[in-house]
DNA sequence: ACAGAGATCGCCAACGTTTTCATCGATTCT
DNA sequence: AGAATCGATGAAAACGTTGGCGATCTCTGT
């Protein structure tokens, strides 16, 4: 079987318990003694085993991480964050997609809540209160979502949003159209918000158009409403309505952005590959994974201090093909 | 703290053992004595702590899934795969994204195969010789690579590439490019030789072109060679490297399918949303991700029968607007 | 009625580690 | 010089579960 701690302690003349000292706590044992013992653990190939430290300690080295959906390339690049900042920290990290639905997200917070010493819930579409009867029950960090008292790492949405609607009113635009996703989703609660405040501010009107799925046939279907409000730009929830958005008026013969702008969020890495590119607010995706694990290691660090932590991470508009004056069609 | 056995135990006036085997072996208890305890430890909201009984049995209930990118669309759809079967069986996946890189693949491996009970190592970049060395070690399937006394789940990349060239040589086309993604990558290697063989047997002719990484910049960065090629289609590693090439004869005023026929492989989602809708061969993704993990968890149940199933999945062209009859370009 | 078989269950050791607690020199302080 | 402190180590208990072994009891067949 496996080589074990005693096996390490026979080989090194020491007892077991030197060599879980020299190995985790070098402070307590001599010098000479420390680097004998690593060395032939090293030459043992000896690596603890983590299910009998677990057993002891509590702690399972593990990160719990769920999201709404791979399949959005929001949410793999929050993911590759998180893994990589993780695995520095030497823990690994379960990932559980949650297929948009909320039923499934609580019961897999509830599963693998034992698994893990903190969870990571990405945009989950739980309710507040939903959300709040699972607190407690193990530390975890919200990312793309706030909730009073518990640890969150968001966006500044109304300064993207800011940025977003300064450049379509620079612009001309004076009746721009929101595309709402997910009535669940935070996210989408805030970027509303946010939009009617800028839009207002800026004193240009706003068209609200949805709920639609936040998936690119949402952005298919909200199309032709969009057209139908008179309006000579478009915010659409995400980049990937964005794209519906796009593809349905290409279909149609609308110019973008001669006829229409449409502007996306997130900046997933699709919105530079298609033509014409997508202008979209740039959300901090790996960063936030990074920063979301970097919570939670500090959370289980000092368990009572700071109960709500809270990083908000800048955006940035990225300006590309798909927004421009009004009525500049060419044809 | 937590609700342990002894706890189920005391409450239901049984040993320990009893609990346990009421709720594991439930043929070796009384029918009575197994529904009390079962009773009480729902009421108590007993969960068996994983790492005791990991400890004993050897086994951690864990699966571990290593993929070259998450930002590859194709993989996050393998991996929703996974999860899904995985969950099914009470298992929990660690996931893991190397980023192309066969040495942090190589590390990741030996890391997690001490906490996991099998391994899914998905479209792995490192060589042969290195994969073999790992072998035995864990038990593990690959997916998208064949290797031989080791059980994967790889797509019918010959069928696949024989409808892309029927479909291709039926429509007129002679001269066609294969853009080569990663040289470290079997299932490049397989789609060139297919590539070949298929080319050579419809009487056309192949110009082998790469290798690029299997990215958007990749075909990018292709396009041009594709284009003093003088082929008349070009059938890229996979869809995004499809879409890169794509984008830049855009760029270049080359129009698609008139000019050129461009075909992908992979299908990923992003290939239905693009304009033009990509042409490509799709591959099982979802269904790879939960054959391998049934593959698994048959190898665990039964570690000495079958030393390599093999299951092969079916591939299908997808037609959509990227391809038609050479030369018809209307201006 | 009695031996043997089968069913049901409790006791206890074991898994590999961490963590007190105690021990034993060696050093420092008074 | 004796006491107190400190540094380095080992012995043993504990973590929560499982599984082998044996004890008890109820049947069955003779």
């Amino acid at each position: 079987m496996a080589v074990t701690i005693k096996d390490v302690a026979r080989a090194a003349g020491v007892s077991a318990s030197t060599v879980t000292r020299a190995l985790t706590m070098p402070a307590l044992v001599h010098p000479e003694t420390r680097d004998r013992v690593r060395r032939t653990a090293e030459s043992l190939g000896y690596h603890p085993n983590r299910a009998a430290r677990g057993l002891i300690t509590g702690r399972t080295g593990n990160l719990g991480l769920l999201v709404p959906d791979l399949g959005n390339p929001f949410f793999p690049s929050v993911v590759k964050g998180v893994q990589a900042r993780a695995h520095e920290a030497d823990y690994a990290v379960f990932l559980a997609d949650t297929d948009e639905d909320s039923a499934a997200e609580i019961g897999l917070v509830r599963k693998l809540s034992k698994q893990v010493d903190g969870l990571l819930l990405c945009s989950p579409r739980m309710t507040d209160d939903e959300l709040r009867t699972l607190v407690g029950d193990t530390p975890m960090v919200l990312v793309n979502r706030r909730l009073a008292r518990v640890p969150s790492v968001i966006p500044e949405l109304l300064d993207g949003m800011r940025q977003a609607v300064s450049h379509l009113t620079a612009l001309g635009h004076r009746r721009i159209a929101y595309v709402a996703g997910p009535r669940s989703s935070w996210a989408n609660r805030e970027r509303a918000r946010s939009a009617r405040t800028v839009v207002a501010a800026a004193g240009a009107e706003l068209v609200e158009i949805g709920n639609v799925a936040p998936q690119f046939e949402g952005g298919v279907a909200a199309a032709d409403q969009v057209l139908a409000a008179a309006v000579t730009a478009v915010i659409a929830y995400n980049d990937l309505v964005a794209l519906g958005l796009l593809n349905r008026f290409t279909a149609r013969g609308i110019a973008v952005p001669g006829d229409l702008s449409v502007l996306g969020f997130d900046d997933i890495p699709l919105a530079a590959m298609v033509h014409p590119a997508l202008t979209t607010v740039a959300l901090p995706k790996e960063q936030a994974g990074r920063a979301a694990v970097d919570l939670l290691l500090q959370l289980l660090a000092e368990p009572d201090r700071s109960p709500a932590a809270r990083r908000e991470l800048p955006t940035q508009l990225m300006v590309r093909a798909s927004t421009g004056p009004p009525g500049t069609a060419t044809d």
